[in-house]
DNA sequence: TAGATTGTTAATCGATTAACAATC
DNA sequence: TAGATTGTTAATCGATTAACAATC
């Protein structure tokens, strides 16, 4: 039986940051097996499906408590829950997108924030013919309102999908208006006070990973 | 004055992947510093910029040649030319896009790709509704022609932009069409050859990332 | 020249892997 | 019970940092 449930923010201090990451996959990947079914799995069933070692999936999760039963492996569910509340994501985010350009409305259209526990609650843009109606169901507002918006909606999480040059400014709006965490689509890197986080997703920086593993593969032309 | 440069497929064996995202860091860092006049830079410049030691950052490229000059730093142009040599983005790269929902539509109107070497040459979907024509100048196919189309146009690159129960055999079939690298915006993990390189993007995920640092900073609320 | 900065080596630090007693 | 699998410790491996001679 698994200790009591990891409560956010009891994390040890020191965490390797691709532990996050892989525990976001091992998420992923439980949540698919549930659906399909399989009520428990192990270590080395969620490591091979992932490309990961026995090892490694139990070194993981053991920065964070004990959830595993020896001789049985783990039960999908608990482990999804136990996940969740290490990540943070058993409580919903309300999220602000700022931008309503492609990348925005994609954003906006998207489904598959909404089981992960992410909603966009508001979307911005400082052209006025933008934010005349809402888009898939989300208000929209002037960028000028984003303070009073962000403030009133407890929004905590933020989208910022505006060109480059506008990225650094409408971040520091956000983390006036009491923003904690932005993902920046922006192909710029920007800067927040250290009590914020950030997430910076820049396409043309990965395909670029992609050409270099490319060019670079054993042979195959 | 630098060695000659770096062609692709000449890097060590075993360069370690961070290394391979920082030096995309470093190249946009170093096209912004050029757009603004900024003819030289140094190992601590560039690194105080992007947050890393200037150790790092001359101990990275080391890996790949000396491109800097002892007591004056690194010509930002040069620089830029030689990492560009590295990841193979000094030609250009023609990509399909799989998938014409609103991702996709989003990424076929994305610019940002165009100067960094990158190109959508054709755009797949099997919705015949959806590729009846051409979107932001970019030619549409049905999937069952993506072979054919591939092959012609020389693609060697792919962006799955599928809901996640279609993308393993969207990447079979492009696999199968001679892509040898493809970006994964589904939320599942995808199997290919050992020949072929793949890149993951997961929003949620991102989102995971940015919750459990939220949930975990030293203080703030 | 003196000051600045590189490329590189050695030392430190951190993350992954292997092994195994404890458990079901 | 025997077989399976965990959680954890110790050993290995790899990446980062610090230091410095060489260079401009």
């Amino acid at each position: 039986m698994p200790e009591s449930l990891p409560s956010p923010g009891d994390s040890p201090s020191q965490v390797p940051p691709a532990v996050v990451s892989r525990l976001s996959l091992y998420l992923r990947e439980l949540q698919h097996l549930l659906r399909n079914g399989q009520e428990t799995t192990s270590s080395s069933d969620l490591g091979d499906r992932l490309g990961f070692s026995d090892a490694q999936v139990r070194k993981d999760l053991a920065y964070f408590g004990t959830f595993g039963h020896p001789g049985i492996g783990y039960r999908c569910d608990e482990l999804v829950a136990a996940i969740k509340g290490i990540l943070g994501t058993h409580q919903d985010w309300r999220i602000a997108l700022v931008g309503v350009g492609n990348l925005g409305r994609a954003l906006l259209g998207y489904r598959g924030f909404g089981n992960q526990g992410f909603r966009i609650a508001a979307a911005f843009d400082s052209d006025p013919a933008k934010v005349a109606q809402p888009i898939d169901d989300v208000p929209t507002y002037l960028l000028s309102d984003a303070p009073r918006i962000v403030a009133e909606k407890e929004i905590r999480l933020a989208l910022i999908a505006v060109p480059a040059p506008f990225a650094q400014e409408v971040a520091d709006l956000l983390v006036q208006a009491g923003v904690h965490g932005i993902v920046n689509f922006a192909p710029v890197t920007i800067s927040v006070p250290k009590t914020v986080s950030i997430v910076e997703v820049d396409l043309a920086i990965e395909l670029e990973q992609l050409t270099f593993a490319v060019v670079n593969k054993p042979k195959s032309g």
